[in-house]
DNA sequence: GGGCTGCACAACCAAGAGGTTGACAACCCG
DNA sequence: CGGGTTGTCAACCTCTTGGTTGTGCAGCCC
């Protein structure tokens, strides 16, 4: 759905059965048929999930004879752990350095302890 | 949707404006009229956004007054990076074993060169 | 060449996601 | 207390998603 790439991977890896099938072509390439297997969904909807995947460039599928293996394309995790390891190390950045964030609010209360809620009458 | 957690996660981060919520979070706890601020989309369609983020554990929000100042919870991230490394790790092994998996294949062509299709007459 | 296997494409359907508007609750300010 | 600000909840609409079945094509096997 969304044009770009890093949402057709995240989405991609939304699906558990999806991650399941990460997980099988990690250990080696396989053919639809196997990847169905364990699973008590159709043949056809197994084929859509492995267009999802290949649509997010996760997995790629070349000809042999009549069977098309699967291959696991692992260089796009890249992409997210890119995406992930920046803005968490941004964060952490950010309590590290807490004291300037602090020094740089208006005059509201500091939120040095956790406030519980007060007593309601 | 999916009850498990990492499910919610990557589904979470699969939509754009909600990464682009996280990217803007990682900077600092924003309010829902701030984070809205950049989009064309109605307070309501973030306030949603934001609760998709919540029920990933992605953020978290607090009461402040009247405003619920949101509030980045990183940690999560390391769900999705364990989740990744660990297939990326075993995918690139396989590269570097790639003998022993053809070792272990039954009586299949080995592909150590692809062959192409064959004339059709 | 006929049939079986392996897989994809198309049409359809139920459920969910993401957007909208409208109403309303909680809270500060005067 | 009344009014503005901040944000949520509920109902509704539409498009997408994940599943189904049916059909059919490509390629081995006999």
């Amino acid at each position: 759905m969304a044009a770009d790439a890093l949402s057709r991977v995240f989405s991609a890896l939304a699906d558990p059965t999806r991650r399941d099938m990460v997980a099988r072509l990690a250990v080696g390439d396989a053919t639809v048929n196997e990847l169905a297997a364990p699973y008590e969904v159709s043949l056809q909807a197994v084929s859509k999930h492995l267009k999802v995947l290949e649509d997010a460039g996760l997995v790629s599928r070349s000809r042999e004879a009549q069977r098309r293996p699967v291959h696991l394309e692992a260089q796009v995790f890249d992409l997210m752990t890119k995406w992930i390891e920046r803005y968490r190390r941004q964060a952490e950045e950010r309590y590290r350095r807490l004291d300037d964030v602090l020094a740089a609010m208006p005059d509201d209360v500091a939120p040095t302890a956790a406030q519980e809620e007060g007593t309601p009458s």
